[in-house]
DNA sequence: ACGATATTTAACAAATTAGCTAATTATTAG
DNA sequence: CTAATAATTAGCTAATTTGTTAAATATCGT
């Protein structure tokens, strides 16, 4: 089972490689191989990213029906839905912030002590 | 000269106790201490992980007048709205490729997958 | 000036990570 | 059947990361 936690979405995103093969699905979906030629490492080592990133839930493994050896890569959605939620949840830190900033320049030292809003 | 690039803010970002810091500073701005405070980890321990969100452009350090001992920390919205733009991008893949998703779900029936290992 | 406080830097150990080559598994093609 | 191909796992090493304690720096309160 995958485990789809925000520390593991970032965990998998913090490395180039991982990034690479990223944006290399999003053309289309690629097999392992494929995923090797583009980078300057070994087949073992990609395959150890791959698994990384299947088990964050960021992409996903298919068979392809004329090779059983082919496993076929593609990215998952979900994670990244899940990620940004986060993202969006920080960032609202701001408006928070603006009102705060807008009270302060309109002629109050904005001192927020307790709960606002 | 802070580092703003995808790289270092996720490696920044894929941290728990450093988003545990983020989140803190969501609330409002804090003291290192406060910071200590709210972690089982020393004080050596979040002033090198300040300084890594710092770098990354994550936070901003201020001086407060009070006492020139305490450094005030508090987020910085840029990282993160770079962050959201890369993973719009991402996402982006997905609108791009349903007609290519549909087809192939309805036209191939999920096929027995083979077992390995 | 002196001791206490807030934070950072230094030095080091433990854990993790990413890479490699070699071996293994599964499957295809001749 | 045998050789070749696709991908993964095993075993090892080097580099990086995270944590600790001790020391350093700077500032505050008395």
């Amino acid at each position: 089972m995958p485990d789809v936690s925000l520390d593991t979405t970032l965990m998998a995103l913090a490395d180039p490689t991982r990034r690479l093969v990223i944006n290399a699905l999003r053309v289309k979906p690629r097999r392992a191989g494929e995923l090797v030629a583009m980078t300057s490492i070994s087949a073992p080592a990609m395959s150890r990213h791959l698994k990384i990133l299947r088990t964050s839930g960021l992409i996903a493994e298919e068979d392809v029906e004329s090779d059983a050896r082919v496993r076929l890569y593609s990215l998952r959605p979900q994670a990244f839905t899940d990620l940004q939620g986060w993202l969006d949840e920080v960032q609202s830190f701001w408006a928070g912030q603006l009102d705060a900033f807008k009270a302060h320049v309109e002629g109050k030292p904005a001192k927020p002590k307790g709960k606002r809003k």
